[in-house]
DNA sequence: GTTTAGCGTGAAC
DNA sequence: ATCCGACACATTCGG
DNA sequence: CCGAATGTGTCGGATGTTCACGCTAAAC
């Protein structure tokens, strides 16, 4: 076998799943406060320390292996067993999954209040945090915390707050205000940490991870926290908790439902989870997918717009309308033309609960969500100027109508049942959409949605429910970006700056500071920055970018002079001086957008904008290219001015757009496998195991043609791995020198 | 003393 | 938003 | 038929850009 071709056996068609679950909604971050009630003090008497508490958050953390969930299930539930009253409960909850009013302590707030910990055995500890920040001598600011605290000891009496104090403190800094906030803010945090770690460091660690608000690190969040739930006793229902707060995010009102008689049922004023879609990488993939699922072929593929989510709830009687954003936010004071549309007497509903996407338009055009962005996020007073821009609300599902919650029913009747009462308005409009039944139907539905300025489709089954809080396989989402194909171009990019990473990558750099080629005015290159990326990055490819580039980096801080960046798009970044050694990337995006933190294009666009990506992240890295080979600025601004949200704004304010650009870097197909997904059925599935993951590593570096693939961990050759054992190019004995 | 620029935070994607 | 790793569980393969 | 290999789902935790808002610090 000849080293330059492939064998016909490995032909391989991408076409299989990809199926990532996003990050779980932040449903309760940032809710606006609606306490009614007084919370009752827990019991003085046994009241849980923090200590105590974070000693078992510190136990679950250390549980790792097979039958590790499991166990860490069974540490919390006796951490739940520990729990005196159902108040008590609440905090616990509240503490574990960081629900908190919002309270502005972010990063730089919590490197400061080292200083207002009182401790004696570290001389300035907030620059001593932050030394051991950047050296990765510490993986979050939650660990250097402990670190401090541990080093003050527990000599003689120390602070140990029970949970009721510590919340009433996290309160306390949720109202801190105006002038002289932030020190104030400053020193109860520090108060606060030292009421949560004097007693046990970790109790610093945890404290301080619930105020930064992205979990506690301990391998267990809503989902697994809520399995220990259903196993505890004190409070009944247990095994109810998940489905009670995908209709009421209000975790001390589902509580007390819990001891009574609880359904999870939409409400009224009470927002619902909304449902997700899956991901989907191409239209083969869509109708395996459909197809494997059997039953139904009763299918609908709606335009996927560009805006945001927003659960609409209306009562006709009491002319009250509210709305929700995706993560149960209120954002009703937000979209006010929108609220007199819901409660026109043209509607034939009495109440109801929508879920629609909300649009930045223009008449009949769909503007770019950064226009929607743009618009103010508090509610404006009477007198309001000209807004950025009219907004619409496509609406595509109902949850909820006239008193009855219609969750449960088919999407078919559910949109039957909207239709019937909703009346259309300009703001109140319809998801365009179509039934369909075979790819071509598809590819064709796909081509005009994303001609009309949306992202892509959404494909929904039309006999499924509506199932709250959950990534279902019936909806499926299909995005342009997505595509493996000319759809979306990729870009070579340069990385020329370089982060250190966070939690379980503070060992490597988390981040790299990418830039394209641009031509100097001297004719020398400069080069402008484009995006920072962190993901679609495997611990192999972080480890060996960590090995490159560390004797690149300059320890200067000064931005290298081939560089052209902005002050804001230059900050936190250690520069690569070695310029011509710096690693080139393979990158896409979903857009490409107006950017006042990046510097590409600057100088080639009007009212001197200059050009960011949207949800940037590596395909690849390119070892076989300089910088010199890097992508142009002029290709990026030709693929700027290419898009369709651009073209159209064009179309209608000059006369036609910009002549085409030489041609963009494309992704590489390997022949016959395009389109051909029947004609072998090799392939695809995630390479996860390490034995696969060598395998990978091995057709890369012996065939090159694989390479251009759009290839992340989880999408390759499983069936390749299968082909070859069978072709006798693997043996048992020798499962990877075969080649 | 008043105005403006900068920075941190949260939230949308 | 995207993506990856680890683990869990389901299904298929091969002796 | 059973253990190993493979396929797929779930969950947690890394990472991105941009914007408005409100406080702080600099500039006037
Ligand atoms: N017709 C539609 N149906 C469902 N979701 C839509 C639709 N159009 C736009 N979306 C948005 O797409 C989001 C899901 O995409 P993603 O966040 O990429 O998983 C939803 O949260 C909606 O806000």
């Amino acid at each position: 076998m000849s080293r330059g071709s492939v064998p016909a056996a490995l032909c391989l068609v991408v076409m299989l799943v990809g199926s990532r679950l996003c990050q779980q909604l932040r449903a309760f971050a940032g809710r606006p406060p609606c306490r009614l009630t007084p919370r009752p003090r827990a019991l003085a008497t046994r009241a849980m320390k923090f200590s105590k508490f974070a000693q078992f958050l510190e136990e679950a953390s250390q549980i790792s292996g097979p039958g590790s969930r499991h166990r860490r299930i069974q540490r919390i539930l006796t951490l739940f067993e520990a729990v005196r009253s159902t108040e008590e409960m609440k905090l616990v909850l509240k503490l574990m999954l960081c629900d908190l009013d919002k309270i502005n302590v972010g990063h730089a707030l919590l490197l400061a209040a080292a200083d207002e910990m009182g401790l004696k055995s570290t001389k300035k500890p907030a620059e001593k945090l932050a030394q051991w920040l950047s050296r990765g001598d510490v993986p979050d600011v939650g660990e250097g915390w402990q670190r401090l605290l541990k080093k003050e000891g527990t000599a003689g009496t120390v602070e140990d707050w029970n949970l009721q104090q510590v919340w009433e403190a996290l309160e306390k800094i949720s109202e801190i205000q105006s002038e002289g906030a932030v020190q104030k803010r400053t020193q109860l945090v520090g108060k606060l940490a030292t009421g949560c770690g004097r007693k046990e460091p970790a109790g610093g660690k945890f404290i301080c991870r619930i105020m930064y608000g992205k979990g506690l690190g301990i391998g267990a969040n809503k989902k697994t926290v809520a399995k220990a739930f259903a196993k505890q006793r004190l409070v009944p229902n247990g095994e109810r908790l998940l489905e009670m707060l995908e209709v009421n995010p209000d975790i001390d009102r589902v509580l007390e439902s819990l001891e009574g008689d609880c359904q999870a049922l939409a409400q009224l004023w009470s927002p619902i989870t909304p449902a997700c879609a899956q991901p989907s990488r191409s239209v083969e993939e869509v109708m395996q997918k459909i197809h494997t699922k059997g039953k139904s072929m009763n299918w609908r593929a709606e335009w996927k717009y560009d805006g945001e989510r927003l659960q609409i709830h209306a009562d006709k009687k009491s002319k009250q309308v509210r709305l929700f954003s995706r993560n149960l936010n209120n954002v009703t004071g937000r979209f006010p033309q929108v609220l007199d549309a819901m409660i026109t007497d043209k509607h034939n509903f009495e109440n109801i609960i929508l879920d629609a996407e909300v649009v930045a338009v223009d008449g009949d055009r769909i503007l770019p969500f950064q226009i929607l962005s743009r618009r103010p996020r508090q509610a404006q007073g009477r007198t309001k100027q000209q807004d950025v821009a009219d907004v619409a609300f496509f609406v595509f599902d109902c949850l909820f109508v006239d008193g009855e919650s219609i969750l449960h029913q088919p999407l078919k009747e559910r949109r039957s049942r909207v239709w019937k009462v909703l009346s259309k308005s300009d703001q109140i409009r319809i998801a365009e959409g179509q039934a369909f039944t075979d790819a071509k139907e598809l590819q064709v539905a796909l081509g005009k949605s994303i001609r009309a300025s949306t992202e892509g489709l959404i494909l929904k089954n039309l006999d499924s429910p509506y199932e709250p809080g959950v990534r279902t396989a019936e909806w499926l989402k299909l995005k342009k970006d997505y595509l493996d194909s000319s759809l979306s171009d990729s870009i070579d990019a340069v990385a020329v700056g370089v982060r250190r990473g966070n939690g379980q990558r503070s060992s490597v750099y988390g981040s790299f500071l990418l830039a394209v080629r641009s031509k100097g005015s001297s004719g020398h290159c400069k080069f402008q920055t484009i995006c920072a990326v962190g993901t679609g990055l495997t611990n192999q490819v972080l480890n060996d970018l960590y090995e490159l580039c560390q004797p690149l980096v300059s320890d200067s801080g000064v931005v290298p002079d081939f560089l052209d960046a902005t002050s804001a798009g230059s900050k936190g970044w250690m520069w690569i001086k070695d310029f011509w050694k710096a690693p080139v990337m393979e990158i896409t995006a979903a857009d490409l957008t107006e950017s006042s933190v990046h510097s590409c294009g600057l100088g080639h666009l009007e009212n001197s904008t200059a050009i960011g990506l949207r949800f940037p992240r590596v395909l690849r890295l390119r070892p076989d290219k300089g910088p010199e080979q890097a992508t142009t600025t002029e290709q990026v601004v030709s693929m700027y001015n290419d898009q369709p949200q651009i073209k159209s704004v064009r179309r209608s304010t000059k006369g036609s757009g910009k002549p085409k650009a030489e041609p963009m870097t494309k992704r590489f197909r390997f022949e016959g496998c395009e389109g051909e997904a029947d004609a072998g059925g090799y392939c695809v599935g995630r390479a996860h195991r390490p034995s696969e993951r060598t395998f990978v590593m091995e057709v890369l570096a012996r065939w090159p043609e694989f390479r251009p693939f759009h290839v992340h961990s989880r999408r390759v050759f499983r069936h390749g791995l299968t082909l070859l054992q069978r072709g006798g190019l693997l043996t048992k004995e020798n499962p990877w020198g075969a080649f």
